[in-house]
Parts: C-alpha cells; structure tokens; sequence
DNA sequence: TCGATTTATGAAAAGGTTTACATCGAGAAC
DNA sequence: GTTCTCGATGTAAACCTTTTCATAAATCGA
C-alpha cells in the first residue's frame, strides 16, 4: 500500500508522452504524432488519446521538444526601449499574429546601446528562439556575425534594408523627414529648426533629419540656416531642446521634432516661452502616436506603420522555407497627418 | 581527403560542449561546470575552456540545458494589453532586472479576456518559463491549478491579494480611489462623477471605483448622487464617457476616470462640452503616465508604482527557494500628484 | 609518514521529445 | 493469387546538457 502511494508520487512529479502511450495502449511516438500532425493518426486511436491528454492535463515539454525538433517557438523582439510607445505598437502586432500560431514572444531592450545589442542576441540564441526581430539596419558586424552562424531567422524593421540578403519590413525615413520638410515649404515657412533624435549609430533618427533637410534645400532653403539641436527621446529633453532653439534664434517659426515624444515636450517649450502654437510657432511631430490626436493643439505628425510592421516581421517568421522570399521585404509608407499644430507661416521680423 | 572535409562540415553544423571538451582535453563535465560554476575548477583549465569557447563562439543550447536543469531562464508576462502605456512601465521594470541575471522575458497579451488567459498560461507552462506574472487578483480556478499543478512561481501584480499563500507586488486599488475621493471633497466638490474601467472580472477597475465611492460616502457625499460610467481604457471612450456624462448631468464639477488614458480623453469631451479645466470641471486620473505631466491642463492623478512591481516581481522570481518568502508580498502605496487639473469647486447652480 | 579529508576531474545516466527506419496489414493492380 | 503500394503504427536513436557517483590526486593533522 505504501508502495502503491509512492508510484503514484512518483506518476505526478512528470507527467509525459510515456504515461499517455501506456494509457492508450499505443506507442510514444503515435501521441507524439497525434499532438504534432493529428491527421496521420486513425480516427479512432487519435480521438482516444486526445481525450486522455485531456483528462490527465498533460502538457507537452517545450524544452524537450524543441531540443529534438530545434524549433522552440519563440521570437526574440529586440528594440531600443519601449519607454516611447512607438516599439510598443510594433511588439502589440507581432504578438497578435504569433499568439494564435502558438508562438510566443520574448522582450529584450538594449536602451539604444548596440554592444549591449551583441549580448543581448547572443542571449536570445543561447534561449533557442527561432527568429529575431531588430530595429533599425545599424548593427554592429558581431551581431549579424551571431545571427548568420547560428542561422536564426530575423528582420530589421522600422527602415529598410539596403542589403537584399537583410529581410527588412519598414519604410524609408527619410521619405518621412521629407514628407515634414515639404509640407513646412507649402506653408511658407523658410526658418526652421529641427530637433532630432540621437543620432549617432541610430539609422531612422539619421534618416528623418537626412530627409528633412535634403528636402529643404530641394524647396529652396539654405540648408545651413536650419537649426538642428539632438536629443534623447524624452519629455523633458523635447522641451529643453526647444528652450534652446527658441533662445537662440526667436525667428523660427516651425520646429520638426523626429519623434512625437520630442514634439510633446517641444510644445511645452514653446509654451514656456511664450509662443503659441501653430499661431507663432508650427511643430510637426514623427510617429503619429495615439496620444498625438489628443494633444492641444492636436499634433501634425508623419503616421508610422508600426502595427503593420509587427504583423509582416511575424508572417515573415511564420512562414516555412519555401515561400520565405513573399515576405522578406515589405516596403510600407508614411503618411503625413495633419492636424492643428501647423499653420502658415506670417511674415515676422 | 573528402572525408576530412565532410567532417569539418559535420563540426560546423552544431557546435557542442563535446567540441570543447574535445579541444581542451577534457570531460564535457568540466566544460558544463565551467559554464555553470567556474569556482569549482582549477583556474588553468578553467582559463583553457573559457578561451576555446570563446575562440569558436560556443552559445550553449538552451533547451537542452533547460530540459536537464529544469530551468528554463524564462519568466512569462501576462498582461491584457499593452495599448495602456502603464503595463508597458512594468515591463521594463521587470525586464531591467531579469536582463542582468541572464533571464528573458516572454510577453503574452490576453486582451482582458480571462478565458484567454487560461490557454496563454498553458503555452507559457508548455515553454517551460520558470515563473509567471499575472495581473490583478481575478484569475479563473483553471488558471490557478495549472500554475499550482505545474509548479510553476507566480506573482499577481498592481493589485494585493487576500489569499496569503498567493504572492503578490502591488497596492491597493481602493486606497488609490479613496484618495482621489478624498481630495476632491477636500476641494469642496460634491456633484462627482466617475468614468470608471470595465470592472466586470477587473478587481483593479472595481476597487478603485469602490475606493472612490466609499471615501466619497465617508465625506457626506451620497454614494447615490454620484453618476458612474464605465468604459473601456481608449482615449476615445474617455471622450465619449465625458460627453454622456455632461449631457446628463451638467451640475457635475468634478470627474474621478479610472485611467490616465480615460482622463485624457475626458479632457476632450470637456473641451467638446465648452466646459473649462479646471476652472468649470475637475479632472482626476489614475496611473501618472509620463503624459500626465505634458498635457493641458497638467493632469492630477493617482501615481502608481508600476516599475517598482516589475523591479520586486524580477526579485521574487530570482530568488531561491530559501528566500522566497522575504520577496513574496510587497506592499507599495499610491499618491496623489497634484497638478493643474484640479481647482476647488465653484458654487455653480 | 600514514590515514583521513578535501578537491579536481571523468564516466555515464537522465531529462522528454521527435523522427528515421522498420514492420505489418490491407487494398490495388495485374 | 501474387506482388506492390500505401497507410498506420512501433522501435530505437538522437538532440545537448546537467548532475550523480566514482576515482584520483592533493592536502592535512597527527
């Protein structure tokens, strides 16, 4: 009796494909069968084991399967920071289709550090995920080194690759810098500032000031009377760029910002010295967050596919060998919205 | 001379611990133990094994690890969205101390659907993470015994529990409500009304709106005077909720939502209502995004530590088995941050 | 110097699954 | 009726670590 109670201990402590074979009175390898590809089983013993699964509770061990198949399902998302809720929407799309395929999503934040970006792919590898998902084409070779190596499945997203062999679902930011530029020219505007993001080792915030400015020059304004100031991505730092701006030259009269978060505390800034916007000043945001509508003034802002994107890099993860090359590339656009904080440009002095 | 080649593409296809064992002159035991606990070898082979790693760029297969150690470095975070900036805090909480300790967080969104929950938590057991982050104390009974029966750790976040044996890093709902109760009694208001979130299997919603009811009664404010709607978190619900709230009432001076992003949006349909704030109305939130800070009028709220709870659960879920009790219940405190949106009531017909 | 204890290393099993290959039976083709 | 195919199932190896136990060497106390 006490022997029976120990066996059953022991049955508890792990339950596996070995106690389900043995109730159903098959081998292991027809559960495993029934649990991966259902329909190469008959009927009648499919249905039987099934339902034992169901009673005893059994779940299949992750670890062992993925250590036999070296599939693990699960899709590494490395992004900067998801402080700005720009990341957040991308990661919200990707794991909206990856979730019903039964994969799942692990976070990394590297804080726009790219050799924290090495260890943190390593780290990823060392976990088995089965794809990558990066922002941005700026990496260093020691992290494209890792991910070739170990031939793990990733995708740069929020710019596009110029390297074919670089899967790439994003969009090209410095259409999207133009996109400002050129609306700022439709109104008249010729005194313009810029506060951009970091950057150094930073693709899109390169690309969006790049955009920006070329299109400038191309709608007739001198490119070196155009005020650029860099900052971080934070309120704060938004509202002390356009301190900076403002203090320094009181004739620009509209501030493109290379993130929304920028434009928010840009807007305090303007605020704070005494200017109204778009009345006095226009801003013009980067991101088209959800909050973005809801600012006063509503803020203009070039909309960025982030959902979408999330959506593409998982059906580009789902996907099997064959049909990889359909979903390696998506080329996405930005759009410009406008809204209540650009207005024409009035003659001042 | 093909033979050669053939094995040194054998070699490549996966490098194991055999490998190493095999360069150095050693066991795969001693290269394990040098992965695992360097201490316990001698510091020449040691240095030995750790240069060939490094030379050939070993990544240790993580499932396999994970199958044999049971341990899989992984720990599951359950949110229902994370649209609502406020998770989004906790996260990165989490995620800034799991990082260090070689962890990596898995996200998996239940849209606050508990029955959804239930078949994330089992995908998460089925991934083998080591321990599991839920939000709020309303879970089904399947989703606890899967947990309880697969021993997996688990912690309820932004929320305590009242089952002891539960642990939990959170704070009370009600006190946050209470305080928001509280100072708009302070403040002589005494026609409130609440936007509250869905609080139907929402312990977080219902207690904060319960908090507000109760102080409010405990301030001689009837409990039945005051007008409670109930919305889900968008910017654009708030707004409506706002307007079905002004149309019916438009005595009410002062607006308890259950959520920054509900206050924001409520910020709206006052504007839409020609109603000021705070100077007509009142506005409080709850959560102290970062947003709350930049908009017009600055937004009273309620500060939640979110970051602190995703510091303290990382805590609970690195620690051993000796010490778990010390980190399995934190206590954190709400606050109220005053800001503009808020101004003693006006006697108003 | 000798036995006792500790330290460093190795051999081999175990962890739970997937999958290549073998087997068996039944129906199809001739 | 015999051979072939095909579908359903079983057997056993393989995936790559960690870890227990054993062994050999080194240290220690007396």
């Amino acid at each position: 009796m006490a022997l029976e109670k120990m066996a059953r201990v022991d049955q508890r402590q792990s339950l596996t494909v070995v106690e389900i074979a043995k109730r159903a009175g098959c081998s292991i390898a027809t559960v495993s069968r029934v649990l991966n590809r259902p329909e190469t089983v008959a009927i009648g013993l499919r249905g039987r084991i099934l339902r034992i699964v169901d009673e005893l509770g059994y779940v299949p061990n992750g670890s062992a399967r993925a250590l036999r198949s070296s599939r693990s399902r699960l899709i590494g998302l490395i992004v900067p920071t998801l402080d700005s809720a720009i990341f957040t929407r991308m990661l919200e799309g990707l794991e909206s289709r990856l979730a019903p395929a039964g994969a799942s999503l692990v976070y990394s934040a590297t804080g726009y550090d790219l050799d924290r970006e090495i260890r943190v792919v390593r780290n990823l590898i060392e976990k088995g995920v089965d794809g990558i998902v990066l922002v941005g084409t700026c990496h260093r070779k020691e992290t494209l080194k890792l991910l070739r190596e170990h031939k793990v499945r990733f995708a740069v997203t929020y710019a596009l690759s110029e390297d074919d062999s670089i899967p790439s679902m994003g969009f090209d930011n410095r259409s999207g810098g133009a996109l400002a530029a050129n609306y700022l020219a439709d109104l008249g505007h010729k005194n313009l500032a810029v506060i951009a993001g970091v950057t150094r080792e930073n693709d899109r915030a390169s690309g969006r000031l790049e955009g920006f400015l070329a299109m400038a020059e191309r709608r007739g304004i001198d490119r070196s009377s155009i005020v650029v100031v860099e900052s971080p991505y934070e309120f704060s730092r938004g509202r002390a760029a356009a301190k900076i701006i403002l203090d320094q030259n009181r004739h620009v009269s509209a501030i493109f910002c290379g993130s929304d978060v920028l434009a928010v505390g840009a807007l305090h800034g303007c605020k704070d010295a005494g200017l109204r916007v778009p009345q006095d000043i226009s801003m013009i945001g980067f991101d088209n967050l959800d909050i973005a509508e809801y600012l006063t003034p509503g803020l203009t802002t070039v909309d960025v596919p982030a959902r979408v994107m999330g959506e593409q890099a998982a059906n580009y993860f789902l996907a099997d060998r064959n049909s990889l090359d359909i979903y390696s590339r998506v080329e996405l656009e930005t759009r410009l919205i406008v809204r209540e904080s650009t207005a024409p440009a009035r003659d001042r002095q």
